[in-house]
RNA sequence: GGCCCCAUCGUCUAGCGGUUAGGACGCCGGGCUCUCAAUCCGGAAGCACGGGUUCGAUUCCCGUUGGGGCCA
């Protein structure tokens, strides 16, 4: 059996959607699983709507999930020669012919078949036509076939048949020369010898079409794989409506690769009740018997929590150098440092994204920090400040700077008055990090040093007392 | 509107004639604990409806309803 070789061939009208990159996913998969091969095609052929930055944002994303390619990457607009060579090909053998119809013309053929209760499709009345007016532009339309049905053999969908009479002469060259999707995608996929296209089930209904060209050309038909859609959670077509739709977002916002590869496979792909997998596990295991036939909802709230599986799988190292970034972009100063590192390691159980290790640790780097309301409110009194104070002369002495040792000082300073650590938790913790929420007590002050706990418990000690006076 | 696809907890899904309908996210409760997490334990939550086929349907067939896609 020949190798396996297929596609993805996004146009580069817009950023790279988390559906097309799905859809890069299950090809890049099945090519890597069958050890057959995986190309990419850019489908410029629409040159007002084709934007190179749009080309460039796709190959970053596709490299950002790690789906490398095959072989040279193709333009559709440098192809141009080669759609001609079929076009006449088509032409010669009787399968397609010039219509010299106006819009208004058409418009009308419409109108008139609604009217008599028919299809509002072209008529076919240029089919015959020798003579066609000399000052009007042309479009080159498939003659397609009337009679009988046309089978697609869907390896998701199953066999799909549609009555060929609902077709009609589909335009394969627009008058200004420019070759349409249709066709543009039946020639290149013949060329590039694509034996499975696996894309979204939005263009199933262009297959029957598509096969017909291929027949129309004497050409074998490739295996076809239509898989179902991402839905937004109002069970609609995702868009733009529906938050965040380009992949490089959720880069930005802070997200692994691998947990939004693993996260895009899971929407209508299983492998029994297993959630997490590695992208070697993926390649071992994918099989397009296993892709689901119904569309799936996108579901921000498991994204966040596989994002978070990940985060905690990364080594700090890992971390420290792919937040960094999220700490500058909030005008944190952090450096490339051990510090950062312990902040990192610190944060690294409770932030689920990259960008919650600046959000959580702000704290960190902040030269003055600021007391959220309720928590000074409620620990940072007058009475809490003679528990800081006590911890501040305890600390100030400790000769030994680690959670270990701040522990066991601690546990001394209870120990002599009987307390429990809760008493005093609270309360250093709001005066150190400014929030009654953060990583382990002894962890933050450990890694903040012994000057900068000592300095915020004292800034601390003065609030808490003003608060009286007020 | 026409054609096509789809239908198991709120969501992602397992199931491929006989199961106490399983897992995951989220949610609720509890353990751990200096808070928040992480983690562990427990819980609520589902086969859209109606006909068939069958000894037996979540599972197979048809229809209805609902959702989606494409075309216009």
């Amino acid at each position: 059996m020949a190798s396996i070789r297929c596609r993805f061939a996004p146009s580069p009208t817009g950023h790279l959607h988390i559906g097309g990159a799905r859809t890069a996913l299950f090809n890049w998969l099945f090519a890597r699983h069958q050890g057959g091969e995986f190309f990419l095609r850019i489908e410029d052929t629409d040159p007002e709507r084709s934007q190179p930055e749009f080309t460039q944002g796709i190959l970053e994303g596709l490299s950002w999930l790690g789906l490398d390619g095959d072989g040279e990457l193709l333009y559709q607009s440098q192809r141009m020669a080669l759609y001609r060579r079929y076009q006449e090909q088509l032409l010669e053998r009787g399968q397609a012919y010039w219509c010299s119809c106006t819009p208004a013309e058409l418009e009308e053929m419409r109108a008139a078949a609604l009217k008599s209760g028919g299809k509002p499709r072209y008529n076919g009345r240029c089919r015959d036509r020798r003579e066609h007016p000399p000052d009007r532009p042309q479009v080159l339309r498939f003659k397609s076939i009337s009679q009988g049905q046309t089978v697609v053999l869907d390896l998701v969908q199953g066999r799909v048949v549609f009555e060929n009479n609902e077709l009609d002469d589909l335009v394969l060259v627009r008058g200004d020369g420019v070759p349409t999707y249709n066709f543009c995608a039946v020639v290149d996929d013949h060329e590039m010898g694509i034996t499975h296209i696996i894309r979204g089930a939005d263009h199933l209904s262009n297959t029957p079409r598509q096969i017909q060209i291929y027949q129309a050309l004497g050409l074998e038909p490739p295996r076809f794989a239509h898989h179902p859609l991402i839905l937004g959670e109002d069970r609609s077509k995702m868009s733009k409506r529906h938050g965040a739709t380009s992949l490089l977002a959720y880069r930005d916002q802070g997200y692994l690769p691998e947990a939004m590869m693993n996260f895009l496979v899971r929407i209508g792909w299983s492998h029994g009740d297993q959630e997490i997998f590695s992208r070697d596990e993926l390649i071992r295991l994918f099989e397009l018997k296993d892709l689901a036939s119904s569309p799936g909802v996108w579901n921000p709230e498991k994204l966040l929590w596989t994002n978070g599986y990940y985060i905690r799988e990364r080594s700090v190292e890992e971390l420290a150098r792919l937040a960094l970034p999220f700490f500058l972009a909030k005008g944190l100063s952090a450096e490339p440092d051990d510090y950062l590192g312990r902040v990192v390691a610190d944060l690294r159980e409770r932030a689920k994204t990259l960008a919650e290790f600046a959000e959580r640790g702000a704290f960190y780097y902040a030269d003055e920090i600021g007391y959220e309301e309720k928590a000074a409110k409620k620990f940072l009194t007058p009475r809490t400040a003679v528990q800081l104070e006590k911890v501040l002369a305890r600390l100030s002495s400790l000769a030994e700077w680690t959670p270990a040792s701040l522990e066991a000082g601690f546990q001394e300073m209870l120990a002599a008055s009987g307390d429990k650590l809760g008493t005093y938790a609270q309360p250093v913790r709001v005066a150190v990090t400014g929030s009654t929420q953060s990583p382990g007590l002894f962890e933050v002050l450990a890694t903040l040093g012994q000057d900068r706990v000592v300095a915020r418990l004292r800034r601390a000690i003065a609030f808490a007392r003003a608060g009286s006076r007020a």
